[in-house]
DNA sequence: AAATACCCGACAAAATATGTCAAGCGCAGC
DNA sequence: GCTGCGCTTGACATATTTTGTCGGGTATTT
């Protein structure tokens, strides 16, 4: 239950290849397709996606490739998949592009789901690319604030 | 992103209706169906599983119907659900059903899901029936633990 | 001018979700 | 015993979403 479509996995994957490369140059479609295993033209719309919505920027011609806007410690896991999947929308009911549930009146678990999609949302708002970067050179040990008492 | 099927919300709205009915008796699929506006022969799904994974018990022949095998309080929704879609399993890599991730070795972003994914279940499985009962007669002010300091 | 790299929209195959339908079985009460 | 109610089971149909692919275009640097 709660799959995360692979656009949400993908996407991640590939703005942690380029934020790999902050402060180093641009990255390449085809230089992310080779790393994460994902055809160029599947990487093409996701990237189109994050450029429109401001997350990266693309630089044209040889030598060209996309870079972040902003420093890896202020791109947000949550932000990146809200661009590619939208809002997290447990229910059609919690949707805010849908039309909302006629029963709305007696349904007591709405605000269920409604809570457990705000947990989910801030927790991947708190994880920022910089720490998936952490995680790859062992710099801090795995921690996500996962288990902690 | 991170929808949740109807067969979840529907079965979670059936153990609602079975639960409000504990101590009082059986409660029917039909009644269930007109309460929470779910087709029969859908409900006969969900409950037929619920049944085999003994958190219901059926009574047959008239005056039949469901009764929960344990109190609301000791029923926990990340069970029901559990029960009707598997565990949780964000990413395809973390599906205990699956083969695994051929990337698994250089993968970061698969710690996170998995944080992630524990956490819901843990949220989950504190939510119990009773719960959603208490909220229904307003005993208890919405608060599932949100959004505490 | 050539090479490199991004941009855009249409389209198609596959998986999943969402149910419906029909026939059968088993128990309670008369 | 037998009848009615209600559950049981599995096959089947439809719709939606996902998951990409494909082809041609456009912009930019060398």
């Amino acid at each position: 239950m709660l799959k995360l479509s692979t656009k949400g996995q993908y996407g991640v994957r590939a703005m942690f290849e380029i934020a790999r490369n902050f402060g180093k140059g641009t990255t390449t479609i085809r230089e992310i397709s080779e790393r994460q295993e994902v055809s160029v033209s599947y990487l093409e719309q996701l990237l189109n996606k994050l450029r429109h919505a401001g997350l990266v920027d693309s630089v044209k011609g040889p030598g060209g490739g996309y870079v972040l806007t902003r420093e890896p410690s202020k791109v947000s896991v949550g932000e990146v998949l809200r661009v590619l999947e939208g809002p997290v929308a447990i229910t059609t009911c919690l949707d805010p592009t849908g039309d909302g549930c006629a029963r709305v009146d007696n349904c007591v678990t709405r605000m269920l789901w409604k809570t457990l999609g705000e947990k989910i949302e801030s927790f991947l708002d708190g994880i920022s690319l910089q720490e998936l970067l952490n995680e790859e050179h062992n710099i801090v040990p795995l921690d996500f604030g996962g288990n902690r008492p």
